[in-house]
DNA sequence: TACAGTCGGGG
DNA sequence: GTGTACGACTGTA
């Protein structure tokens, strides 16, 4: 018997019984362990279905202990009677299972279909990078395993990872690709893909020298590793990727599927054994939070590395319900997928009861207050304790039932605060580490190198706080229920209107309220102190923790381009006292807006925030209006690289599915003529051109002749940009034009200078 | 002018 | 882990 201490990278089925497990140890060596992990699942229904269920697993070849037990169901207020299947081949339950729901499909299901490390946490209290002791006997079986630490510390003790990172030259998607980029801590080689042979050979010395644990690639999913195990198949060269001799890559196809209102595509992917594949071209928000946000959401997710690195954070809280259920001992229903969609949270905040939205007060204000409800939807879950099994219905059991009640007036609903909920039991670490965070930034100097971590940390819970509230409402959620959901949207409003209230009570104006938020102000108040009575105060009323977002200098709040004289609730800009800027719903915030633009339109934001006195037109427009007839001139003496001119669009549907083909649509049958057949949920970049079709696509062979270039249409498109940051100055949109191109003797915009020659 | 297609937003 | 919110806005017929 052998005590070892380390971290847990990777676990997963052996092809034996048991599982497998990669652990990083102190020792620097990773050792590969084996651990019995025997699979419980349970069957409910008729007694009838359930005798010959028996009777069908006794029958199959794997070996299957069953016993009728009682277990817990959330939606059922007393014990279910159940079957339990307990497996000792952890690999083959899911096989088993599925022949069983195939035979018997009226039988209700529990614990069925859930993953691995979702049990393993569940039991071992581990997570991928859990720091642990094991002791295991001479075979590397694994006796016992303690965690060391939990998902919830805010410095671990940092496992020595290992990284290996590979990427092509350029972007396959648009070029083929001549060579790779090699890149660890210690080593860095090019390596041309034209000599294949000295490639795999020099790359399999690199993958076994080197022995990564996380294998770091751009399209790795998509191009570099398909393409690296086909040609090493082609020249007999064995690559080994996997750390685990001996198997297959998993490789999951391309799917879109429907998820927070569009159309998402997932790439086609790679995942390995005992080493971690991230694709940082495929990973969901990965550009938001890092590898560093990667480890975080699989620390608290205890969902694999190299998972919950392509998953959407909904499937991430979702598994840490799960995880919850499990330890409390309730059953996780298995996932029937029915017809509906996870619904975003602003999906529901703008349906009908959600979230309450203001209009605001049309144009510029100084010394503005913006304060908003900290994570509002999970606190007040969490606060009001609310969670599918909290909604009570008084009626059916009797008032008494309950020790404490509290009343959701507006729905008529009440919730049970007598035993704290799946969901707020969940919530309650999340919601406190990410305060935590936060309150180490706050404190840390600017140099400090933990920030970046502690960034990345809280950046990935809030996406995972977000989505939790948008599955309570999700019917396919598997802790969801509808009435909780409506719950807390009733309690938001509420909260917001006595927010609003200890507002006025204080004698702020309201300009504008925005679900979670609200923008004050009251003469002579422009400092952090003279505002934190109106937290407070709103904190006593309330019992939700709030925070000053800032205080703005200056914030613009845009009326619609349709008629200005009604507000638009999301579209605003504004810059804070620390010069900070909070920019929503224009033209930079657009993923459709050419880079060449934004960029402008951003130049002309900084100017306004570096001007002496925005109130001064001549402090500002004429330097605005020479970068304007600059970058104008840029445009039409071709100086502006294409790059910068792409409209990038979500293809939303097939495209024989288009009435009237959208300019996205045109670019993507350029594309599909020439074999790059995209699907629902992906991008396509494109140029506006002149005449037919009216646009080329960028990831074709050729590259767009410049000169067919349509100049007219990004001049509007430039213009109109600038004139939503203007016109709240009392610049409107004709207005900007004419004075733009009156004194434009430099601009040479109907005869560029290259169609001349 | 009507309609079809795309995007935002959350912290 | 595949089903159509809602409003603003733009482009096309």
């Amino acid at each position: 018997m052998a005590e070892l201490t380390g971290w847990l990278l990777d676990l997963y089925a052996d092809t034996q019984p048991g599982i497998v497990l990669w652990l990083i140890g102190e020792d620097g060596q990773r050792h590969r362990l084996t651990q019995d992990f025997p699979i419980t699942f349970y069957a409910a229904g008729e007694p009838a279905r359930l005798r010959l269920l028996w009777r069908f697993l006794q029958a199959q070849q794997e070996k299957v202990e069953l016993k009728r037990t009682e277990r817990r169901d959330i939606f059922s207020p007393g014990p279910v009677q159940v079957l339990e299947a307990r497996m000792p081949q952890t690999a083959a339950q899911p096989y088993l299972f599925q022949r069983a729901a195939r035979e018997f499909p009226e039988l209700a299901y529990y614990d069925a279909d859930l993953p691995i490390t979702t049990r393993h946490a569940a039991i071992y209290n581990t997570f991928p990078l859990v720091h642990c002791q094991v002791e295991v006997d001479e075979h590397g079986r694994v006796q016992a395993l303690q965690a060391l630490d939990t998902p919830w510390e805010l410095d671990p003790p940092a496992p020595p990872l290992r990284l290996l990172a590979i990427e092509p030259d350029v972007d396959p998607t648009h070029a083929d690709p001549t060579t790779l980029f090699v890149r660890s801590m210690s080593v860095s080689y090019r390596f041309r893909l034209e000599h294949p042979r000295p490639l795999l050979i020099n790359l399999r010395a690199i993958l076994q020298r080197q022995d990564p644990d996380v294998l770091m690639t751009a399209w790795g999913d998509t191009w570099l590793l398909p393409y690296l195990i086909d040609l090493a198949e082609q020249w007999h060269i064995p690559l080994p990727l996997n750390r685990e001799p001996g198997r297959e890559v998993i490789r999951k196809d391309e799917r879109s599927y429907m998820a927070y209102g569009q159309v998402i595509y997932r790439g086609k992917q790679v995942h390995l054994f005992g080493r971690w594949h991230i694709d940082g071209c495929n990973a969901m928000l990965f550009h938001e939070y890092g590898l560093e946000g990667v480890y975080e959401l699989a620390r608290v997710t205890a969902l694999a590395g190299q998972t919950v690195a392509r998953v959407s954070p909904g499937s991430g809280i979702s598994a840490m319900q799960m995880v919850t259920a499990l330890r409390l001992g309730i059953m996780v229903p298995w996932h029937k997928q029915q017809a509906e969609r996870p619904k975003s949270a602003l999906e529901m905040m703008q349906a009908d009861q959600g979230g309450l939205v203001y209009q605001p007060l049309i144009g510029l204000h100084r010394d503005v207050a913006e304060v908003d409800f900290i994570s509002m939807y999970p606190s007040i879950m969490r606060h009001f304790n609310i969670s599918p099994e909290t909604v009570a219905d008084p009626n059916a059991k009797g008032r008494d039932q309950y020790a404490r009640l509290e009343h959701v007036s507006e729905l008529g609903l009440w919730i049970d605060q007598d035993t704290s909920g799946l969901i707020p039991q969940t919530l309650a670490p999340l919601l406190d580490k990410r305060l935590e965070l936060k309150l180490r930034l706050a404190e840390l100097p600017a140099w400090d190198p933990r920030r970046q971590t502690y960034q990345a940390q809280a950046t990935a819970h809030k996406w995972l706080l977000v989505t939790c509230f948008g599955y309570l409402g999700y019917k396919n959620a598997r802790f969801g229920r509808i009435e909780a959901h409506e719950a807390v949207t009733a309690y938001g409003r509420e909260m917001l209107l006595r927010a609003k209230e200890a507002a006025e009570d204080l004698g702020f104006t309201v300009l504008h309220m925005y679900v979670d938020g609200l923008w004050v102000k009251k003469k002579g108040l422009a400092d952090v102190p003279s505002f934190q009575p109106l937290l407070e105060e709103i904190t006593t009323r309330t019992g939700l923790p709030i925070a000053l977002d800032g205080i703005y200098r200056w914030v613009a709040f845009l009326p619609s381009r349709v008629d200005e004289r009604v507000p638009v609730p999301n579209r605003y800009f504004g810059v804070f006292q620390d010069g900070s800027l909070k920019l929503r719903g224009i033209e930079i915030r657009r993923h459709d807006t050419p880079t060449w633009v934004s960029d402008v339109q951003m130049e002309i934001i900084d100017t306004l925030v570096h001007t002496s006195n925005v109130d001064d037109h001549s402090t500002y427009l004429p330097k605005i209006l020479r970068l304007l007839r600059k970058a104008l001139t840029r445009l039409h003496t071709g100086g502006i690289p294409v790059e910068d001119l792409l409209v990038a669009q979500t293809l939303s549907r097939q495209l024989s599915e288009y009435r009237t083909p959208s300019p996205a649509a045109r670019a993507a049958a350029q594309l599909a003529a020439v074999g790059k057949n995209l699907r629902p949920g992906q991008r396509v970049r494109f140029v506006y051109t002149l005449g037919e079709p009216g646009v080329r696509a960028w990831d074709l062979p050729q590259p767009p002749d410049v000169r067919s270039i349509d100049l007219e249409r990004y001049r509007v498109l430039l213009l109109r940009a600038a004139a939503t940051i203007l016109q709240p100055f009392g610049l409107q949109e004709e207005d900007l034009k004419t004075r733009v191109f009156a004194n434009a003797r430099d601009v040479t915009f109907f005869a560029p200078a290259y169609l001349k020659g």
